[in-house]
DNA sequence: GTATGCTTTCGGC
DNA sequence: TTACGGCCGAAAGCATAC
């Protein structure tokens, strides 16, 4: 099953302040740059009646609620971090395998618990809620389905405070009239290729040969979008590892082409990524720099170094020469940055570096 | 011809 | 000052390897 908090943030923020929940609550990242400069992170389900939407610029948040007895709160992720380990907590032990995914996210197989038996499992997604409800007092929404597919799609059906069940037998009948695009693996570009073939929702991918998806998309991919049209997933649950790449970013008092004003912020950036690294005792491989520009457009540049390392001078160093192409390659401002670490070395990680074990330098 | 790796962009939360 | 975060993994677009 898949267990998802419903409009968190501002969920943690009712939670602290119970006089909340009659009102539109809109959690905001506030950019500094201006008195009401940023964007929406999320809102609970009374601004969302009000067309208040994740990602909005604040400004427009405002003008839905200029009427309306709103609040907006900055965010407080260190609260959220807590709420988030105190849920987690909780919803491990009704699982199997557990795989948490995101700050509100997560999977629970239940497979052996519920002896496979779909009634069961709804009873323990019951009384997870329930404790979920007594314990923190906190409503999610959950999906129980035979695999990660379509608990993750059924989730989505009924929020918030919601529970649906899709059995075995009903996922291709759940799915058919959904788009394809729902299914991990289909982007844009997919999506639009799919529909040049005629394909629009999961039934007709369902429908088509797999011969021709392989044909079109390769062996891996085809295969893996014929099952996923008639809802079979093999992925299991999982807990994860460490993140595959930390990043940080802020923007910028003015935009700018100025390389030592940006690399002021960057540096401060970069600081506070070798903190974080040291903690994990990993060593990054890639550094990349991102520039979000005047016209809110992104671009980035990276570098992976010839070994592993865990020097900030070397972070700064690389972050100077990434920006000077990026510099030299646009004319446009910069209005924010970033610096991302990536390509981890550590235990149990990727031995494809294996060809350096023969060099001789 | 497909898989894999690296870089850049996209999109969800 | 008529405007807009921060973070992550997925997707896409190449180049190169198998």
């Amino acid at each position: 099953m898949l267990v998802d908090l419903d409009y968190f943030y501002a969920q943690c923020e009712e939670l602290r302040n119970p006089s909340l929940k009659t009102k539109p609550v809109v959690v905001c990242v506030y950019s500094g740059r201006s008195k009401d400069s940023g964007a929406v992170s999320t809102a609970n389900y009374v601004a969302r009646n009000y067309g208040v939407k994740s990602g909005m610029p604040i400004f427009l948040a405002k003008k839905k609620l200029e009427n309306v007895e709103a609040v907006f709160l900055p965010v407080d992720f260190q609260f959220y971090e807590e709420m988030s380990a105190k849920v987690m907590g909780i919803l491990r032990n009704f699982a199997d395998e557990f795989e948490q995914v995101g700050i509100d996210e997560a999977y629970l197989d239940v497979t052996r618990r519920s002896l496979g038996d779909f009634g069961k499992a709804e009873e323990l997604a019951k009384m997870m809620k329930n404790d979920l409800l007594l314990q923190q007092k906190l409503t999610c929404s959950v999906g129980v389905g035979p695999n990660k597919l379509v608990a993750k799609i059924a989730s989505d059906e009924t929020k918030p405070d919601g529970l649906t069940v899709i059995r075995p037998e009903q996922a291709s009948s759940f799915l058919e009239p959904l788009l394809v695009s729902r299914l991990i693996g289909v982007g844009t570009k997919t999506f639009e290729k799919m529909l040049d073939m005629g394909i629009k929702r999961i039934g007709d991918l369902a429908r088509h040969d797999v011969q021709k998806l392989i044909a079109v998309f390769g062996r891996i991919l085809g295969t893996y979008f014929h099952n996923a049209s008639i809802g079979i997933d093999n992925e299991p649950v999982k807990e994860k590892g460490e993140a595959e790449s930390i990043s940080r970013m802020a923007t910028l008092k003015l935009d700018t082409r100025d390389l030592s004003i940006t690399l002021e912020k960057t540096a401060e950036l970069s600081n506070d990524l070798h903190q974080r690294m040291l903690t994990d005792k990993s060593a990054f491989q890639t550094v990349s720099i991102i520039a979000i520009t005047t016209d809110l457009g992104t671009h980035t540049r990276s570098k992976t170094l010839d070994k592993p390392s865990t020097d900030v001078t070397l972070i700064d160093r690389t972050v100077r020469e990434l920006l000077e192409k990026f510099l030299s390659e646009s004319d446009l401002e910069i209005r924010r940055v970033g610096v991302k670490l990536s390509n981890f070395s550590g235990v149990g990680k990727n031995q494809k570096q294996i060809t350096s074990y023969f060099q001789t330098t």
